[in-house]
DNA sequence: CTGTTAGCGCATTCAT
DNA sequence: ATGAATGCGCTAACAG
């Protein structure tokens, strides 16, 4: 165990600035400085600080430092849930980005609750984290509110189609959805269906929706079916609801799945059912998941780039810590994966 | 925007707990005590109070309380990859566990990597965290040296089969793959093969396979044939695995997956290169993912109660700040998963 | 280039 | 049941 001199005498426990200051024969502010490597410090004076810490090893109080500076090494990040595979990756894009700083991710679930979110924001917000990043829109009066009295910077991720707090970053749905159709009408489609998953959480699947919707009716065309189902989306309900819709009305010539979790389920709804996919039934998601790539005929799908989105809040968020003056809107797009299976 | 009197007059800003005190006509520590619910407190100033900060929209700085108080009400999570899937399954355990607490999780990524885990945990340990959650046993002298000095509560999760510094939580990979091998052995299969990913990152995989070559030892069996794949495991690597192993020999009966990506990567070769699984070639993995139990034929694997993982951790966590005297091991156990593919 | 002086906002003694 | 005093460890002016 380290024996050092402390404030008041000799003292077993973690090391503090002025302990290494007092090694170093420097002042605590020096210390401070050579940290943070701010100000112009003497290359001698310098050597003798950073090996004064290296014999303590000490690691600064970033509470005491976050407390004097008022602003931290933190980036809250709120997620609606991580069972949804997407929002892991958001989460990898993020940390990729923060790998290369100094910046901590403070995480919490919101579980697609606004209120939930409420609560979380507030917690986060007392740590006066550096930035927060969010997922959607949907927020109480009482977050924004919050979220505008800190003045902190804020990403709202995943969509674009609305207007954020400060900082957008994702795609359009709603045009993702509208291309989907355009894409499979030009291929030749015209008896569509959909199965989808509860949009209540999942705002943005509803918007991939009425894109489909919009671009059908264009085209002088409606859904001739369409299967929903209560809960989150997941390969055995995308499964089970393609063989209900089938059921109902046979005669369709491709599904549109509300994302590739439910589309892969219904590939190997086909697949037990002996139905040929493509040929018989074509089968469209969205997402661009690995899972969808790896099937023995690719998924056609759109792929949603979600690392990049993570990745880039992160790098945009640190370009500057005041709030642009206006609103800014990321558009990291979106890709029509033909695939094997439409 | 709120207007309110601070140390130094009015001022626009974050109110602070001396703004809160003055406005309920209390003293500063009143209002502290109010907020921790400690000491005694009369009905009436609680109410003056609790209005008080209701009426700023008062909320505690984390930093100050942590720094007067050299705690925090953090969390910190170091996983090593959030790629594959089982680390935000884990995650998912911890913050639902966390949810009904005032703790926040502070989440850091290795990338399998003994010295990023090192950078992270000194950064983590500078949060004054109340515990520390880590996968596996592989830690550098100088984390383990850290880790020590700070005292700190330290859950090391995944794995049960090695000596832990504080607590252990997980399940005995070697005891897992020995015992799938006495299944498949039971069940009537001889020649077996294996297809696995990259474990000089995962050395959890590598404790499984031992355990799988203990058991068919035991029975005067031994691997047929093996093939590994530099790097992650992935659906796709399992597929391209499997193809090239079965060229080498083809006159395999079972194969051991690494884990359950692979296998399931393993079974869409089978469905490509119309190879039918069970009759023909039995597939066995690790993990029972929903994707391997989604598919036409369940996926026979082990299940690893990863949430569950994630979830006691912090449940054993929270019980003591102090470290208990003997270091603990929680086995959550594993199953068996018969499914259709062997 | 470096030291001095003040707090940051709260929790923790100790009083009363 | 409440208040007053003190300091956690650090950064931020301001000197020099």
């Amino acid at each position: 165990m380290l024996v050092f001199k402390s404030g008041k005498g000799f003292m077993y426990g973690v090391p503090t600035l002025t302990d290494v200051a007092r090694l170093a024969g420097v002042s605590e502010n020096t210390v401070s400085r050579v940290i943070r490597n701010k100000g112009p410090i003497a290359d001698s004076t310098r050597t003798r600080v950073t090996s004064a810490i290296e014999e303590l090893g000490y690691v600064p109080n970033r509470a005491a430092g976050s407390l004097a500076s008022s602003g931290s090494m933190l980036m809250g990040v709120l997620l609606p849930s991580l069972s949804n595979i997407v929002f892991p990756e958001v989460l990898r894009g993020i940390h990729s980005a923060l790998a290369s700083t100094e910046y901590q991710a403070l995480v919490g679930v919101t579980d697609y609750d606004a209120l939930t979110e409420q609560g979380i924001v507030s917690s986060l917000l007392a740590w006066k984290p550096a930035a927060i990043i969010m997922t959607g829109f949907d927020h109480t009066d009482a977050t924004r509110r919050m979220l505008e009295n800190s003045r902190v910077r804020v990403a709202e991720l995943m969509d674009i189609d609305a207007e954020p707090i400060d900082i957008a970053i994702g795609l359009s749905h709603r045009k993702a959805g509208y291309d989907s159709g355009r894409h499979l009408i030009s291929r030749g489609y015209r008896r569509f269906g959909y199965v989808g998953h509860d949009w209540t959480a999942d705002r943005r699947a509803r918007k991939r929706y009425e894109g489909l919707c919009a671009a059908l009716l264009e085209a002088g065309l409606t859904l001739k079916a369409e299967q929903r189902v209560d809960g989150p989306s997941s390969t055995i309900a995308g499964r089970d609801t393609l063989a209900r819709l089938l059921t109902k009305k046979p005669d369709i010539e491709v599904v549109v799945f509300s994302n590739d979790d439910m589309a892969v389920g219904g590939f190997f709804h086909c697949l037990s059912a002996g139905i040929a996919v493509k040929e018989k039934l074509g089968l469209f998601g969205f997402n661009g998941l690995d899972i969808g790539q790896s099937l023995p005929a690719p998924l056609s799908t759109v792929r949603s780039n979600r690392f990049l989105i993570g990745q880039t809040a992160v790098e945009k968020l640190l370009e500057s810590s005041e709030r642009p003056l206006e609103r800014q809107i990321v558009d990291t797009g979106y890709v029509i994966i033909e695939g094997a299976t439409a």
